[in-house]
DNA sequence: TTGTATGCGTTATCAA
DNA sequence: TTGATAACGCATACAA
């Protein structure tokens, strides 16, 4: 249904100046300028003049203006992987908590996994020249970082390393991770176990599987028996397919434990085998990544490798204000530890 | 675990403008911003220079002073109630759809509920002069949005309506949403029903009770037996202490149905009535409301009133797109209509 | 306490 | 095809 509302455009918009101000008020552009920005300056019975005048104009300040004199911004950016995903808003809850506090405005720029969309958001915000920029990388070894460093906006990332030093980033161990899945798999008698994630263009994706691949190494189970299951993407959807595949394999050759690369991945899983009618963990047993809010919720309560959602953003947001701020800034690396959360998906 | 890696700072790093680059080209300035902006009316030799000078110096456009001069920006900004909620990132992948079709960044701003915090962004994308806002109010007759539009910004508001007119909005049918969910309830045979939901202040929860009292009443059912639920917060959290205090209800007065204002309630209510070793629907049938992805995945299958998500905001991208661009701009209320989809939560 | 003048980096107009 | 110059709106140093 679309119901459809025809109005007479409102009127035209004249946008003043501080000059215009000036003239209403009868003073001159300086003083107006000082009503904004020190007020203590100006004697009460002008500022009042002014700002009644500002309000009668319906004056915005321009912060083009303001910044091209300036040469700052009050803004942070956080550009994410992929905004549909809760463990990343949740890491910009905790990023935003810092930026507010230092008030400062944070926006939020979605990659949706896309090196082309990820660079044109970062020239735009180099353009832009906001304060600082934080990001989950597509590729965290990819030149395009070093471009808005090398034009010396301070730049944290976010979930992900780097090789190379000359910028801060927070992460958490994905190899650990991985591990401790695996680990726990195996504690639980399974040995036979398919890892579901993918694309392995996803770093997170590649480090979580080392180390599934070196926990399952040191058991000495056979090297064949952990299986890859790829992926075309981390979402629920694709979670579904990996579950259809996975009943596809003669019984003989199919895993008794999936260990997924997130949580999406994990809950369409898991949502696929039980309207198949399977029973989890008993036919399959699961663990997923990241402990979002809905593992805990879903069909079976989800086992899942927690990362500390939060605090990631809001240590990354201070490492990126300590850079803009601090002259004798020095570039760090924190490394956070993940835990395995034991739900029913693997307990039974 | 934290590992620290400290790194020599990075050396000072010398912005250089358009002037810098002329002068590295030995070309006049005019020059440069003709390579820049229109390539065509310069020689290809004099071309190549400049912009091999300006790969030379690192330069990066200054936006703030492109935007002073030319008074227009590439940007459109979605001010979202609260980017932990599925449902809105859904809804800005819609817009950004289309903004990215139209070549324009999105830069999403999260309000968390909060009037404070939206009114501080919109203050600052207003003063940012963005080229549109699309927002989910915390309240659609609030002032602070006449102000965004009285400074002529072209401003949509998504997933709520406007009692006065001025301004385009997009939205669902929410009254129609909470019909169809308590109908559907009574239709399995429920005649004590809970509404779970708060805070009242949300128009989207107040609409929803609307409209299930609407339908409630036509029933002819006692009306004190749709019994309101009030939670502080959208938020799974909320949803699991709605679930312990409804199992705190003595059975005669316990409900057999709830219909929860948003599908995190849902999601968590259907947590706790589980973990706590009831059945749904068999002893308490549960209506979410948004059909979020994770809606299907749950615990049990959630029965929801689907909202069009993706289309809501791609809509509201092309209403605002409009207003920027064509001066016949006629303000629109776009109103969708909302589906029950029935799952098992309802089903049984 | 208030006013005046200058420049931030860019684009656009006009003249060469 | 290229160069010189004038704004855009604001903040600041300095003069009054």
């Amino acid at each position: 249904m679309t119901v459809s509302t025809r109005d007479p455009r409102g009127g035209a918009v004249p946008r003043s100046s501080v000059k215009d101000v000036a003239a209403a008020a009868g003073v001159s552009l300086g003083t107006v300028s000082n009503v904004l920005n020190r007020p203590d300056r100006v004697s009460p019975a002008t500022r009042a003049r002014v700002e009644q005048a500002m309000a009668d104009l319906g004056f915005v300040r321009n912060e083009s203006a303001r910044q091209l004199r300036a040469g700052t911004s009050r803004t942070l950016a956080y550009v994410l992987l992929d905004a549909t995903n809760p463990f990343f808003t949740d890491v910009a809850a905790g990023i935003e908590e810092r930026a507010e506090a230092a008030d400062l405005s944070l926006f939020m720029c979605n990659s949706s996994n896309s090196a082309a969309r990820e660079k044109g958001y970062l020239d735009h915000l180099a353009e832009q020249r906001v304060q600082g920029i934080l990001v989950t990388p597509v590729d965290p070894e990819s030149p395009t970082l070093d471009e808005v460093i090398q034009r010396g906006i301070p730049l944290v990332v976010v979930d992900r390393t780097r090789s190379r030093p000359g910028v801060c980033s927070v992460s958490v161990d994905d190899e650990l991770g991985g591990r401790l899945a695996v680990e726990h798999l195996v504690d639980r008698g399974h040995q036979r176990v398919a890892y579901v994630g993918g694309p392995a263009t996803i770093g997170q994706v590649r480090d979580r599987w080392v180390g599934a691949v070196g926990a399952w190494r040191e058991t000495g189970l056979p090297e064949a028996d952990l299986v890859q299951m790829a992926t075309a993407a981390l979402t629920v959807e694709e979670g579904r397919r990996a579950g259809e595949r996975m009943l596809g394999l003669p019984t003989r050759r199919r895993p008794t434990a999936a260990f997924c690369a997130n949580d999406l991945l994990a809950l369409g899983l898991l949502q696929h085998l039980i309207t198949s009618g399977r029973r989890v963990p008993e036919d399959l047993a699961i663990v997923g990544y990241d402990d979002i809010d809905f593992a805990a919720a879903a069909a079976v309560p989800l086992s899942s490798v927690r990362q500390p959602r939060q605090l990631l953003g809001a240590r990354a947001a201070e490492l990126l204000l300590d850079e803009t701020a601090n002259p004798a800034h020095q570039h760090e690396r924190v490394v956070f530890t993940p835990e395995l959360v034991a739900r029913t998906s693997t307990l039974g």
